[in-house]
DNA sequence: GTTTATGCAAATATTTTGCAACGTT
DNA sequence: AACGTTGCAAAATATTTGCATAAAC
């Protein structure tokens, strides 16, 4: 797993956009943390280490093109932040899902199986033919157990 | 249902909080549409209509009043506008759900009773203690099925 | 050489805040 | 009368856009 440049850059030439070092250091950057949940600013950061010349509007068209793409999730925690993180690279693996400590904000997340069996019962009931979901929980981790509560 | 003014009342005095104009506008216009998700300025909009002179801010005080105060919730369809609709009068009911369609827009309330099965687990599997989940799925209603897709 | 992407700065959009005036208790 | 709340305008924050320059094809 981790970062495939080759990957990415057959992806792109396959759809007439062009290969820059803005977008590879941008995905690079997304893939060198896997388990994190980047904000922009915290991906201009992180860019910007190896490649200071990049403005932050670049983040943001890159940010978006690579959701396009599917090669990276957006992720809303209600913090005033959009976040981002690197997709999963076998599409066929389940989604995974958040779980938000409202303590400390750690964030946690977890495979689930149970969804597809909700998705059918909901297609049956509404008539509503569902492609993705997308589940938070909110609650205490287990550190924060014994802090709180 | 609807728009209980003296419940409202007594949970402000309860906490000390003042009783005012603004506050049942807000909570008012709110109840008047509980299966709308709406914008901080929708809901400007709304009040406006009768009680012209309040401002935006105290909109946004307001809101952020309801949601501590668990009347209201908080919404995030990912358009760049945080929505919120008037919360359910018993507690004890279950959370709803929410099925947004990618092609118009819509969307839809479902009631779920399998995820507490899916929190019991988390719980087992994670040691976290689940307070609240929010759960989204997004796919194609009935009526763009044929429109498109 | 043509086309697309970038960087910068300005613009946009949403939400928050300081503060004097006002309304509620 | 005391204190919390409001309205206004200004500030803060996040994201988008126009445009000339630069890089990729």
């Amino acid at each position: 797993m981790g970062y495939n440049e080759e990957a990415f850059i057959k992806i792109l030439k396959s759809k007439g956009l062009k290969v820059t070092n803005q977008r590879k250091a941008v995905l690079k950057a997304l893939s060198s943390k896997p388990d994190q949940h980047l904000t922009a600013e915290e991906i201009y950061e992180l860019v910007r280490v190896d490649t200071p010349e990049i403005g932050i509007a670049t983040i943001y068209r890159t940010i978006q093109l690579l959701c396009e793409l599917g090669l990276i999730d957006k992720l809303n925690l209600d913090d005033g932040y959009v976040r981002y993180e690197i997709g999963k690279e076998d599409k066929n693996e389940h989604h995974h899902h958040h779980l938000i400590c409202v303590n400390c904000g750690k964030v946690l997340k977890f495979d689930d199986d149970l969804l597809d069996e909700l998705e059918k019962q909901v297609e049956k009931t509404t008539g509503f033919i569902v492609h993705d979901h997308e589940l938070k929980m909110y609650g205490y981790c287990r550190d924060c157990q014994n802090n709180r509560k």
